[in-house]
DNA sequence: CCACTCTTGTGAAATAGTTCGCAATTAAGT
DNA sequence: ACTTAATTGCGAACTATTTCACAAGAGTGG
């Protein structure tokens, strides 16, 4: 079997094509010619091709395509055709938000459990959902086959919470935390360092300034 | 005059690498070779080598780099040897966590400015700020002379907001809502997409399924 | 002061990702 | 049926980024 090795870009550009044709579809829009959808979300229209190359062919020459198919296409590229159990650690200030967006959820992300290692904050109600103990994380991960585990606990704590989460089976970590965490390479993980983002910005205006 | 162009995937490991420096400061280290910072971070050590020789020449062969001298170096190379200050618009779930986050303000970003459009949340107290209308944003920004904003309203504002902040005069902009912006090309522009982030976990975990 | 070890800095090679350019295909107009 | 205009899919060219590999120092110990 032949497979590609598709590049992380194109993935994350997949997803932004997809929100953007959601967005087409509310609309009423019914095609969308590369160019389109190049311009909607700031990218060339080669790219967008491109991009699609890689799963198949989704248009139609001289017409474009058809916004209701591709659409369709890439929640299943992304694996979105099907809901996902989230476990939430951490249920401070950044969890409770992550906690009680409603945008996940319409994409189908449904953050199930949450934990924490504070009892005063254990028994609290996020949305629908209440706060459990640490203790039962594994537990819960196992029972309710959990594969997607959002972290946002103090870096101090991030590595110990992974390796539980690790052990417990969990195949996927987003972590919010500061620390560069160790997983076996079976599980996947994403950082979002909201810092680093800052960071970036202040070295791009430092050199704007110095050219 | 000779200008480089850096790779923006090295500005981003620049960042973590100042941030592990930070830390085997605290533990009392005093050099490192390009190997333990890589092992630390993550990275092959020649990325190391090769990303801080865009700068200069920090090291010392045979021996390795003084921790607290490069970690002066890339603070400045970062723009972080100045304070920031920050004016943050939507003061909902997830902006109120930020503007609370202490971990900015420990890199030099001030939140100095927080406004909103909804009336019962103006007045309310987050850390020392407090939360303005959105009528005083523009003013705000010229009298304090604010170059980053950060932007947590809901989608359907954000263009808007950033055409006032862009008025304003702001030179920076951190975007949390998942929309697409567009901003003349002196204002630098960064998306944080939280979706976007799951999208790809989503699609790996899929990916690992199939094959 | 020489031999040995360690580790940087950096060209060159390898890999990865983006843009270009156009043949192929479709639809619409005549 | 033919012509024209639009737009995809895709190989090839180009550009960017990472990895390799090693000469050039720098410290250490005899
Ligand atoms: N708040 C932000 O805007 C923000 C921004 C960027 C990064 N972060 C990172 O996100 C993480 C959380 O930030 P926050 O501001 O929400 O902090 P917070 O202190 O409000 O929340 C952390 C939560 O984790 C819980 N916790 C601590 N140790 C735990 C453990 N071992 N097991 C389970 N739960 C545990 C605490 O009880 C607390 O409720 C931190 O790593 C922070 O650096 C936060
Ligand atoms: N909460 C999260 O975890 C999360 C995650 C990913 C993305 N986001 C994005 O971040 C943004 C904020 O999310 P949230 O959950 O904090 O929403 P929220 O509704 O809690 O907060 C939005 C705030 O913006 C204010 N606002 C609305 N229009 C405004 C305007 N024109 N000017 C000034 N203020 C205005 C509202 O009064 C509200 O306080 C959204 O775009 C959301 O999609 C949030």
């Amino acid at each position: 079997m032949k497979v590609y090795k598709i590049p992380e870009a194109t993935v994350m550009r997949l997803s932004v094509y997809s929100r953007f044709l959601h967005q087409l579809l509310d609309e009423g829009v019914n095609t969308a010619s590369s160019e389109a959808i190049a311009q909607g979300v700031g990218v060339s229209s080669a790219q967008v091709r491109k991009d699609l190359a890689y799963f198949g062919e989704f248009g139609t020459r001289g017409v474009g395509y058809r916004v209701d198919e591709l659409y369709g296409h890439l929640k299943s590229i992304l694996g979105l055709d099907h809901d996902w159990n989230i476990i939430l650690v951490g249920a401070g200030k950044l969890g409770s938000a992550l906690a009680l967006y409603q945008g996940f959820a319409e994409r189908g992300f449904h953050v199930s459990t949450i934990v924490d290692n504070d009892k005063k904050i254990v028994g609290n109600k996020l949305g629908m959902v209440t706060v459990e103990p640490i203790e039962v994380m594994t537990q819960r991960v196992k029972e309710k086959d959990i594969k997607v585990g959002v972290l946002t606990v103090p870096a101090s704590a991030a590595q110990n919470v992974t390796d539980l989460l690790v052990e417990a089976g969990i195949k996927a970590i987003l972590n919010f935390s500061p620390r560069v965490l160790k997983v076996p390479n079976t599980v996947i993980l994403r950082n979002v360092d909201l810092s680093v983002n800052l960071e970036v910005l202040s070295f791009n205006l430092n050199m704007n300034k110095k050219n």
